[in-house]
DNA sequence: CCGCATCCTAGAAGATACTG
DNA sequence: CAGTATCTTCTAGGATGCGG
């Protein structure tokens, strides 16, 4: 495990708010679809490498049920099913902005020695705008 | 030994920075500090219900390595040492600020079914100014 | 008083197989 | 394609005891 998750009594809002993201892809699914606006699971599943069908059709289940993410099922033959940050899912990225330029900073020290994939290269980490 | 906490490979900004304070008490620990802007050992872990010596201690000093508490020992008979943020800390903590805010409504709402402790309703749960 | 070391447990995360 | 069920592995976190 690398985060804590729980639902535990919280000693503070922060607490209580960084409970939300706890899952270690949670954080990642919130930058994909905040980059991409909607995205299919299957979507998510490749942007999000090494994660199973598992923790992600779990930690999108969470964060659907504290109201972060929209899921919209369409009823096709070929199921298809389209997730996307709802108004709450967004303030909490905005709020995130800010960590994630800090981040990104401790990603380009910490990856020297121990390794980082280099999608976020690709675009702005901090929060890309969706184009 | 312990192994470092798993800093493993990260998909985006935000997926590092979160990193950074995910554990257990971590966000408390930012709150505590960010609260009462020096503490000792010992008042933290008061602060803390619940929170073990150990995982206090761990958790002070991965935040201390990541930069985000100053860590000033006192060479005396009855040793003290005292925890304080560093700018780093401080900026993470006002990053953090807008998501207590939305931590605190989530605190009210899952309190209600869950449990909360109400020290969080004695000060400004989203940051309070420490005079 | 501070905090490290050791042992142990709960449960988060991973792999795989299967259903609609 | 989307999602669930099951089994396994991993490790954060808890309990306790010792040392500076």
């Amino acid at each position: 495990m690398v985060r804590a998750p729980r639902r535990g009594p919280y000693v503070c809002g922060i607490d209580a708010a960084l409970d939300v993201v706890s899952g270690k892809w949670k954080g990642a699914i919130l930058w994909e679809l905040h980059a991409h606006g909607v995205r299919r699971f299957a979507e998510l599943r490749r942007g999000l490498p090494g994660v199973s069908e598992k923790m992600l059709a779990r930690h999108l289940r969470e964060m659907e049920k504290d109201g972060l993410v929209c899921r919209e099922v369409h009823a096709e033959v070929p199921p298809r099913v389209e997730y996307s940050l709802t108004g709450h899912g967004r303030t909490l990225d905005q709020a995130l902005g800010p960590l994630g330029v800090r981040g990104a900073e401790r990603m380009r020290r910490e990856g020297s020695e121990e390794g980082v994939v280099d999608v976020a290269e690709a675009v702005d980490v901090a929060g890309p705008s969706r184009g």
